[in-house]
RNA sequence: GGUCCGAUGGCCGAGUGGCUAGGCUCAGCUCUGCAAAAGCUGCUACAGCGGUUCGAAUCCGCUUCGGACCUCCA
């Protein structure tokens, strides 16, 4: 332990931020639920694995050796053709005249897509429900032969109060029972279950059920919170670390999944810390499906959705989110986008700056403290994954080293070796961030060459005082997007 | 209706008892042929009311407003 900086998570189990301990330092076993892949991701969802994300980068950046499970949640939702028209996933397989299994296909490669853009890392490993019906039988079995569920015609059902005999139902949600009894609503179906807070671990398929395996009980599927009380089990083992997820994901599947793993094993406590991350509003409202009010990544970039003034690219968003921290509300403007947008390119642009900083042998600067800035970036991140802290102190990180560029104070080679490393470690490896070639692919060599040579052209013309060709060479590339920056050591230029 | 969470400057967003993040915007200055960039300076806030305390944005109570979950949802 005493290798690692400590690192306080706020446990959603125990409302407490707690220092972090694996079980089996230096392994740390991570579940994170992932997507139902019926439809596309937005930007909700992004947030949530952008979370999880940071986490599993953080972790890793530590040292820790990370199992990062995140699954694929392929079934539950498939139902066949029904008159009915209000289930979107059957509608959406019946007009695409689509197996089931090309609906997944589809949006599980639109949802890597997604990750990708995002510049997420893969999990190590990525299990799908589908591919993991035998497992869930096996549980059933084992929640049965301990008495905490029962059959109902050809279904399988959970049963909490049962379990919350021996047990604590509603440990992580903090919801009582009898609360819960006296709000539920009255939902179709709960005829077979005795008693309707009941859920299903098994469902006995209808005949327009495109989606069904032979099992001890009936044809049928298996329940919607099994799959990651199995998987996670299966990789992670009966208890492992860290368990994340969206906060609307608390109750009731978190709630079930830990009633699930401590039925089939009699032993609670499966997880040890869960982490919830919040939400993503619009106008103070939640992004979600049901309410229409969320986007594409297509539609982020090119700016192509009502919501949005104009099109953000991906590391504005993620450098946006990470703005905030992951327990809070974050609301989404294009205000704070565009305001995002700007200090990302002031982050990135003293990175440039720091690249051509010159050093000279033997100027220790003693103004420059990079270890009181590692210091206070490690203790940030070591809060609860404290993001919107850390970008601070990178940010005054950035000022010193604008400081250093505008005022000509001296650094030596080491100092600024180590403030590339704290950069680079803190910006890409642990943001995640990336530089973006803005602009339409035109960055081939051939084209930075041929703006150098601009640019030298126009320099020439300064040291001549010919400020109308100057100027028309700033201003044509202004409009082709390219802007320059001049400064009394030459000039250069970026892209827009 | 039940459970829980929140209300911070022009905007976004950290911060949980004294040391008053950060980004964006705005204004002034420096630099500059001009502009941009960058630097410096300024704008100093914690919904309202009461209480605890030497001291509260931070703790307690009440009020108002908002949100999440209770149903698939990241």
């Amino acid at each position: 332990m005493a290798e690692f900086p400590p690192l306080y998570i706020q446990n959603s189990l125990t409302r407490k931020k707690e220092l972090f301990t694996p079980l089996k330092p230096p392994h740390v076993g991570m579940y994170v639920c992932g997507p139902t892949v019926y439809s596309n991701v937005h930007l909700g969802n992004v947030r949530t694995f952008l979370t999880f994300d940071i986490v599993y980068r953080y972790l890793i950046y530590l040292g820790y050796h990370v199992r990062y499970v995140r699954n694929i949640t392929d079934v539950g939702h498939l139902t066949g053709d029904s008159d009915a028209g209000e289930d979107k996933i059957s509608k959406k397989a019946r007009l695409e005249k689509l197996e089931p299994m090309e609906v997944v296909q589809k949006y599980t490669n639109d949802f890597h897509d997604v990750m990708r853009v995002f510049n997420m890392k893969s999990p190590s490993i990525e299990p799908s429900a589908t591919g993991h019906i035998v497992e869930q039988i096996g549980m059933i079995e084992a929640i049965l032969d301990r008495g905490y569920a029962y059959q109902s015609n050809g279904s399988v059902y959970f049963n909490v109060r049962k379990y919350n005999e021996d047990f604590d139902y509603g440990v992580l949600s903090g919801r009582k029972i009898d609360d819960l009894i006296n709000n539920t609503r009255s939902l179709d179906g709960q005829d077979e279950k005795n008693d309707p807070l009941d859920f299903a671990l098994w469902k006995k398929a209808d005949s327009s059920h495109l989606m069904k395996w032979p099992s001890p009980w009936s044809i049928g599927f298996p329940g919607w919170h099994l799959e990651c009380s199995v998987m996670s089990t299966k990789y992670l083992g009966p208890q492992f670390d860290i368990h994340g997820g969206g906060m609307d994901l608390k109750f009731p599947h978190h709630e079930c999944e830990i009633a699930q793993n401590a039925g089939a094993t009699a032993q609670s406590h499966s997880v040890r810390y869960w982490m919830h991350g919040n939400m993503l509003t619009v106008n103070g409202r939640k992004m979600a499906k049901s309410e229409g009010n969320g986007f594409t990544p297509e539609e982020l970039i090119t700016g192509n959705h009502a919501l949005l003034e104009r099109g953000y690219s991906p590391m504005t968003v993620r450098f946006f989110m990470l703005q905030g921290h992951y327990a809070s509300p974050l609301d989404f403007s294009n205000a704070a986008l565009q305001a995002a947008e700007k200090g990302l390119e002031r982050l990135m642009s003293a990175l440039t700056t720091l690249e051509t900083l010159p050093t000279k042998a033997n100027s220790r600067n003693p103004d420059v403290d990079i270890t009181s800035l590692s210091d206070r970036c490690i203790k940030a991140m070591g809060d609860d994954f404290n993001t919107p802290i850390l970008i601070s102190v990178l940010f005054d990180a950035v000022k010193l080293v604008n400081s250093i560029a505008s005022d000509h104070i001296a650094i030596d080679a080491t100092q600024k070796a180590d403030l590339e490393e704290l950069f680079n470690g803190y910006v890409f490896d642990i943001l995640g961030l990336m530089r973006e070639d803005k602009g339409s692919g035109n960055n081939n060599v051939e084209s930075s060459a041929l703006l150098d040579l601009l640019v030298k052209l126009r320099g020439n013309a300064k040291s001549n005082k010919d400020w109308q060709t100057a100027d028309a060479i700033r201003t044509a590339l202004g409009e082709l997007g390219i802007s320059i920056k001049d400064s009394k050591e030459g000039s250069t230029w970026e892209r827009d």
